[in-house]
RNA sequence: GCGCCCGUAGCUCAACUGGAUAGAGCAUCGGCCUUCUAAGCCGAGGGUUGCAGGUUCGAGUCCUGCCGGGCGCGCCA
């Protein structure tokens, strides 16, 4: 509609040119826009407004003589002018209340595009390293990673999304070393236990599976583990060093052995983390390793492409990239003195890799502790001779969790978080997941799970599906009444919708399909569930203002039809955010599991 | 100190990327259940958009400077 719009204006100041009465040396950029008020029509555009400058003219002026030479439009009922030069639309009705019918007929396919011409893009998202189980703080990022992916692929691109496994490097060493002294501890040695090592219980009964599995294969004298290891933090010494040294020992001790408990530790958290992703309704195409890009020459290779632009020095033993150069703040390591490479030269080597499979665009979802990595990633791309643009990094602020009004206070190393599997079972998914993006993403979250576990009208995801809900109990309870729904009868009644509510529920319904695209270009997420919360309020308006179930056989399915198209479109919609959208919610399921 | 993000009703947040009278939900107050689910609806009050300038037909939105909050600034991941 927006387009045909555009046409109409674009016409009229072509003939207004030819005329002579327009001397305009560009054709402007015509945008059209919904109105917000519905005193100022469907429709408005401001081109009067931006052209009283060019034109050295008055904007009213301008947009009486484009209102005259506007070609006659079958979908336009009335145009006028407003306001400081605004050219207002009004649609006719039939054009209105079209949208059922192509709801009917789409179904969940409403508000799908081609927007995205089935261009490859992929969504990263969460890649927390897999030392533990995920925790309520990389909740948004899955959330409003996955969300975005819906919507992304909703309007047509072709979405791959994936999750950075960090399967390499001195955090997996810890945690392979942590398992083994908890497995020590078990089989009965005395560990004094590290103050850098991974404390959370996980650790323990990973341990144990370790010990039900290989019994006392690698059992070693606690002397013999400690030897040589420098003092521990307490003791007076550098914890880091302390546990770089445990890690030596682990694996010069253990030999073969280590692969078997660092794999253990691997498997075991990472299906952990898949099986709550999962519950979480969160899905990836692709779990990437970040150990794969070792194995493979692709890091290599992404040195050496640097390298070839001569933007690799050695400076005090290290290999750094001048990142600087690029418009990062400092110039970073990729090779350490040891000769081990830095966690950022496989981040190269990834973003070479996603470049290399020609993604037309790489987002990353981050969390905002992140963002200084956002000038070292342009940076990369950049002197890797790639287009920088194509990548998009989105910060995710933090989320507060909030519980009988106190917040909750968490550290994630000495073990003390509420896991995101935790908050699940405790509030449900579909309100987490809804709760988690209901806000802008760069925007701090307060997430109440009071509030997310209410089952009251203070509830906005209850308040979305209770308005699905009562549809379905509409269209069930027919039966009852004696009554049918001919959808055919409601299509050729459709002009008997004529009360306010319904007007307001159509037009809500037309603006699904861009309030996606929207949403999916400018990452928006949250826009969708506000779009949902109006669309739900506008059908409980509705629903306590008009029957439905009545013996008027035409309006009755007129309005079934008005029902049936909100229900597809909310059921889509949650669907998008994760959520589902229930039959039926009846009182007796208020007592909480 | 430098850099990034954010400041909108008492609280939590919107505002279609510069548009018309800044909107919702909670909370507060007043109404609505012999009628399709009251997990609902209707109504009322509540604002110098942190402050001060600037850009233009027009600013919550863009630019500058302050004030206040969050985060980041390792040969850590």
């Amino acid at each position: 509609m927006i387009g045909h719009i555009q046409e109409l204006i674009e016409n009229a100041l072509e003939h207004l040119q030819a005329k002579g009465e327009f001397e305009l040396t560009e054709t402007p950029a015509i945008t059209i826009e919904r109105t917000r008020n519905k005193s100022h029509g469907d429709y408005a555009s401001n081109v009067a407004l931006t052209l009283a400058k060019p034109l050295q003219s008055n904007p009213r002026a301008i947009a009486e003589q484009i209102i005259a030479e506007l070609a006659e439009s079958s979908h336009v009922k009335k145009v006028e002018i407003a306001g400081p030069g605004f050219i207002n639309f009004y649609l006719t009705d039939a054009c209105r209340l079209q949208v059922i019918k192509r709801i009917l007929k789409h179904k969940g396919d409403y508000g799908s595009s081609q927007l995205g011409q089935d261009h490859p893009i992929t969504v990263e998202f969460v890649s927390a390293n897999p030392t533990g189980p995920l925790h309520v703080g990389h909740g948004r990022g899955a959330a409003f990673g996955s969300s975005l992916t819906n919507l992304l692929k909703k309007v047509g691109y072709q979405v791959h999304a994936e999750y950075y496994v960090n399967d390499h490097g001195r955090q997996m060493d810890i945690l392979a070393t942590s398992v083994w002294l908890r497995y020590l501890e078990l089989c009965g040695e005395p560990i004094t236990f590290p103050v850098n090592g991974y404390k959370g219980d996980y650790i323990i009964d990973i341990a144990r599976d370790v010990r039900q599995q290989y019994g006392d294969d690698f059992r070693h004298q606690q002397a013999e583990v400690f030897a040589q290891v420098s003092p521990d933090e307490p003791a007076g010494g550098d914890k880091e060093q302390h546990i770089d040294d445990l890690v030596i020992n682990a694996k010069d001790i253990l030999g073969k052995g280590y692969q078997k408990i660092f794999k253990k530790a691997l498997k075991s958290i990472l299906s952990g983390i898949e099986d709550d992703l999962e519950s979480f309704n969160v899905h990836y195409d692709q779990w990437f390793s970040e150990k794969s890009l070792h194995k493979s020459d692709t890091i290599e290779r992404a040195l050496n492409k640097l390298k070839a632009g001569d933007h690799l020095y050695k400076k005090e033993g290290a290999l750094w990239f001048n990142a600087t150069h690029f418009g990062d703040e400092k110039d970073r390591v990729v090779m350490r003195e040891n000769g081990l490479k830095t966690y950022f030269a496989s981040d190269v080597a990834y973003l070479l890799d996603k470049f290399e499979r020609g993604f037309e665009k790489s987002i990353y979802v981050f969390g905002a502790d992140h963002h200084g990595y956002i000038p070292r990633l342009k940076a990369a791309a950049k002197a890797m001779g790639f287009d920088a643009d194509k990548i998009d990094i989105l910060l995710v602020q933090f989320a507060h969790l909030f519980k009988g009004g106190e917040k909750l206070q968490m550290s994630t190393r000495s073990g003390q978080f509420v896991t995101l599997n935790e908050l699940v079972s405790e509030v449900g998914c579909d309100a987490a997941r809804f709760f988690y993006v209901m806000r802008s993403h760069d925007q701090h979250l307060d997430f109440d799970m009071d509030l997310a576990k209410s089952q009251s009208n203070e509830n906005p995801v209850y308040y979305i599906q209770y308005a699905h809900a009562r549809i379905c109990s509409i269209l069930r309870k027919l039966e009852e009444q004696n009554m049918t729904h001919n959808i055919e009868i409601g299509h050729v009644s459709i002009e008997l919708l004529i009360e306010e509510q319904e007007q307001d529920l159509i037009k809500a319904l037309s603006q699904y399909p861009e309030t996606i695209e929207k949403a999916a270009v400018n990452y928006q997420v949250h826009t969708v569930a506000n779009y949902l919360r109006e669309l739900a309020q506008l059908f409980h308006s509705y629903y306590n203002a008009h029957q439905v179930q009545i013996d008027n056989e035409n309006l009755r399915n007129a309005r079934l039809n008005l029902c049936l198209a909100t229900r597809y479109v909310l059921a889509d919609g949650l669907a998008l955010l994760g959520s589902s959208a229930p039959e039926e919610m009846r009182a007796e399921d208020k007592t909480p599991a």
